[in-house]
DNA sequence: AGTGGCAAAATTGTCCAACAGTCCGATTAT
DNA sequence: ATAATCGGACTGTTGGACAATTTTGCCACT
């Protein structure tokens, strides 16, 4: 039952000139790139304390709104990158305790699709990125960080390739939470880094290609190949004790 | 190509104090429900300034790590709901321009299986609030903002029903971005309502009646209907100029 | 013992003033 | 023109202050 009368308390100062301001980023009034106007003079023209206008543009920073080049000091208005908002997404789902058979069904919906619209619509470019990743694994195959990170490095490639963003940034936070659950299955199952391989090679010759039905059922057999690691992992485990 | 050498910078005090406050939540040594000391304490505790701690708190609370009940002063450390991370999604998303294909894909590749899922393990109450949701559809037909609302409430009901928190969290922020296109489409195109209405029957039927397989398939036409709504939108709002 | 009410203490939201460090632009020196 | 220099403009952070409101501890009353 969803409440018919909420809040009206969003009224401290800070929140509300967030608010005023986010509305100008999302409606591009402020486009990206545009700086910011200093804290100093944010803080005369809306009347208000410096240290108020401090707090809602630190709200507009953890949003991805705001932000600033390297070593630079001035705020500019920034698109939020999808490393940092699904970084969000995956720690909220984190602390709701989601099981790997969730994240393994949401898996099996999201990444086969991509593969299949990144076999369609790949650049030369995402290509050579999918590559690189998956040679990376090949090479640090043997470093379980550095392997699973090559893992989601590969997925990340892939679903940039699929030239979907909001696909890309629906896939993002899995990664963050496959890495935990992977890195602990390919440490007890001795035959999965050489599937992993094989998954890779398989779906980037079908990206190559261009083939999207190839691509697509290579990484639902790839997906596939996880529960079944997780499963035996679980009994390996078992029988370790 | 990864940079060789990289960050070095980036450690305000606001930003260190939060991310050892998050890591506290994220490990659990801080539990949800549980009050945060006071301000004055925390800037004590960390010897700084009440000022930098309420930087900091300001960027945990935009995370929804923290949160306060309605008239409640104490902070208290929070569950991330789904609505307020999924919301940041999506504004990231509209901030990329993303197109009505892109968000087709994803909803296409997400809300099927989200159906299927809901046959299979929905609980009497999830099919309540489906039915509801379809209820609200059939009588707020005429209305387009209601309407519209209705949809997504649909929508989230289907996905909610699924039982996986992870598809979840991944089909909230793709209801925020088909809010604006569905008005536009729900307006021009006749005989949209109709097959939305007929559409929310079936799915609501099958998950229902516990049939995966026909609650997907039906979820899947209702989605490919959008795509061909939208495309009779482009020609209708083309020949009305 | 339990409950209600009330005043005191604590806490948040906001403000003011200040200072060190650093980035930027203009000016000056090479 | 290029390089070095200087001053101003900003940010990060601190200290202290005050009103409004919430929380707490206490006391009387049932």
């Amino acid at each position: 039952m969803t409440d018919l009368f909420v809040p009206l308390d969003d009224h401290p100062a800070y929140r509300q000139i967030a608010n005023v301001i986010e509305e100008r980023i999302v409606g591009r009034s402020l486009r990206t790139g545009d700086a910011l106007p200093s804290e100093t003079d944010l803080a005369r023209q809306f009347g208000v304390n410096r240290s108020t206008i401090r707090e809602a543009i630190r709200e507009l920073e953890t949003h991805g709104l705001l932000g600033r080049a390297r070593g630079e000091k001035r705020l500019r208005v920034t698109r939020p990158e999808p490393r940092r908002v699904s970084s969000s997404v995956s720690r909220a789902l984190a602390l709701h305790d989601v099981t790997f058979l969730e994240l393994w069904e949401a898996m099996m919906a999201i990444e086969p699709v991509a593969a299949q619209y990144a076999a369609a619509r790949r650049t030369a470019a995402q290509l050579q990125a999918l590559l690189r990743a998956a040679a990376r694994f090949r090479r640090e195959v043997a470093d379980t960080t550095a392997a699973v990170s090559a893992v989601v490095e590969f997925f990340t490639a892939v679903a940039a390739a699929s030239g979907n963003q909001v696909l890309a940034l629906s896939q993002a936070p899995l990664n963050l939470l496959l890495a935990p659950a992977l890195t602990r299955m390919i440490d007890r199952v001795p035959q999965a880094r050489a599937r992993i391989h094989e998954a890779q090679d398989n779906i980037t010759e079908a990206i190559k290609l261009r083939r999207s039905e190839q691509a697509r059922t290579w990484m639902e057999k790839h997906i596939r190949d996880f529960k079944r690691g997780h499963e035996l992992e679980l009994t390996a485990s078992l029988t370790e004790i």
